[in-house]
RNA sequence: GCCGGCGUAGCUCAGUGGCUUAGAGCACCUGACUGUGGAUCAGGGGGUCAUGGGUUCGAUUCCCAUCGCCGGUGCCA
């Protein structure tokens, strides 16, 4: 006896079986088609990049925690030392700046893993699907716009009920730093709590904000020490209400009236809500809301969310914003850049739990089984005239059972199988089946000799017709499917 | 990362420091009922009791470590 070793998968990892990736494809498709109609090309780049271009010069311990290093065989040169992706923006920004001869702007989407070594959790892994779509080297913030209304459009193409795109600026932020006088270094602290706002509640925040507090599980949470003038500015800030970006924006220029450079800021995030309204984003789905401040310390201008209102406890599900600073650390000099991120497996599990999604095993439409194995020549000739035809179709690979031909068609969820035996055969036909409306039959027939004999799911058609009945039968269970 | 809880069949769970071969329900497989999924009936397979050490005459059970899962918390560039 060999040992066997043990079929082990390490820790967050997973394999996605045939029923994840059917409905996972298919939502990609649906993206990929939004974002090719807005005119974006795909690219593709290494899972595996040098370190020292993943951290970045002001990356610290912390962020290095999370990144997967990579053994490279050829080198044991430190400084050659290699990590998976953890997102899909900092190999852009490479590509941008190794690739000077690419057009700009240069709008690229891009579907692929990334890897980050945190703490798995429900609907959270350590490889998991990025969607990325972004814009470089525009300043302009249409090309912030064409972003947002692109989350907008990739949300309403996948019927995920209804979700708010919410945007903010990172240069607002920053005004509120100059009007409470908090030093600009401390921005991504103050930010970082201020996130936390819908999680852990006014008071909290003002404590951290403050000087800190113990929790319920006895950690103590150090607190930023500003002081209560400071807070109360911040706290006036935060009342400005999300509902109407016509009047958050009145809100938002009455607020920093006193303000050096805040107009010519809130004219960008004025613009960006006017070109909105009038592409028809209105404020149900597409929100100013000035309490987003995004974790990331790399955004500069506008940044982006989006949450589905039937799935609140996913969290945001797209997220992103400009980021004119990032290509810099490449190139030297800043090339502007906006875009989002969207979580394709997040989304994924909130449309599971919202009931939304297909559990198709199969991508088949047909079961050709088999009744008589010296017909097999019939089954062969008529699996791949559907499959000429379009339709794709399976045979069963041998000549088991009839009743267990079925149940597998069943178990895969095939909406059609056909049956030849020696019957049709005399009379030049083929059986076809309704999978589903017998699955319903089944439901309610009580005695064995009436689920045999009524058979009304299934109806035999002259052989030489079978492909165009097969496709009739296929669009009435699709109508009927569409139809409840 | 830290704190707590849990790991027994594919799933949900019983159970016991020594009666022999560790159980149930569901699922699965085989057969009966015409060449038809369901129901019914008859049968069947499947467990290194998470892994590795330790205590013991004896450990699935007690102890330790590791791994994994769940909850809380931190971090999320």
């Amino acid at each position: 006896m060999t040992d066997v070793v043990q079929p082990r998968i390490a820790r967050g990892l997973r394999d996605l079986l045939p029923e994840q990736m059917i409905a996972r494809q298919k939502m990609i498709e649906t993206i990929r088609r939004v974002y090719e109609l807005y005119g974006f090309v795909p690219l593709q780049t290494p899972a595996v990049e040098y370190l020292d271009g993943l951290l970045g010069s002001a990356a610290g311990d912390e962020a290095s925690k999370s990144i997967f290093a990579v053994v490279n065989p050829d080198s044991n040169n430190t400084s050659e030392r290699l990590g998976l992706r953890f997102d899909l923006t900092v190999p852009l920004a490479r590509v941008i700046a190794s690739h000077p001869e690419l057009p700009t702007p240069f709008r690229r989407y891009q579907v692929a893993p990334v890897w980050r070594a945190d703490k798995p959790g429900p609907g959270r892994f350590r490889e998991f699907t990025q969607f990325d779509l972004d814009s470089v080297g525009v300043e302009s913030e249409v090309a912030d716009t064409e972003i947002l209304a692109g989350m907008c459009d990739t949300l309403s193409a996948l019927d995920v009920g209804p979700y708010k795109v919410k945007f903010s600026s990172r240069a607002v932020l920053d005004l509120l730093l100059e009007f409470a006088g908090i030093e600009g270094r401390r921005g991504p602290d103050v930010f970082r709590v201020l996130d936390k706002l819908p999680k852990i509640g006014a008071e909290k925040v003002r404590k951290e904000l403050t000087t800190g507090y113990v929790d319920e599980s006895g950690d103590p949470i150090k607190g930023l020490e500003l002081s209560t003038g400071q807070v109360d500015l911040i706290e006036r800030f935060l009342e400005i209400r999300p509902d109407d970006r016509r009047q958050t924006i009145a809100q938002l220029r009455e607020l920093f009236a006193a303000v050096d450079a805040a107009a010519a800021q809130i004219d960008v995030v004025e613009r960006i809500s006017n070109h909105l309204y009038a592409l028809g984003y209105a404020d149900d789905r597409l929100a100013l809301d000035l309490s987003i401040a995004r974790g990331l310390a790399y955004y500069t201008g506008p940044v982006f969310e989006a949450e589905l209102l039937d799935a609140p406890q996913f969290g945001s599900v797209f997220g992103g914003g400009r980021y004119d600073g990032l290509v810099e650390r490449f190139l030297g000099r800043k090339i502007p850049a906006t875009g989002a991120s969207m979580g394709v497996d997040r989304l994924l599990a909130a449309l599971d739990a919202l009931g939304r999604l297909d559990h198709r095993k199969s991508t088949a439409n047909v079961l050709v089984t088999v009744l008589d194995r010296s017909l097999m020549d019939d089954y062969v000739a008529i699996t791949f005239a559907l499959r000429r035809a379009g339709i794709a179709a399976e045979l069963y690979l041998s000549d088991e059972r009839i009743g267990k031909q079925l149940r597998y068609a069943d178990a895969c969820d095939i909406p059609v199988s056909l049956l030849l035996g020696s019957d049709e055969h005399a009379a030049g036909k083929v059986t076809l089946k309704d999978m589903r409306m017998g699955k319903a039959r089944a439901e309610k027939v009580e005695d064995r000799s009436e689920w045999l004999e009524e058979r009304v799911e299934q109806r035999q058609v002259a052989r030489e017709d079978l492909v165009d009945a097969v496709a009739h039968m296929l669009s009435v269970i699709e109508r009927r499917t569409e139809n409840g």
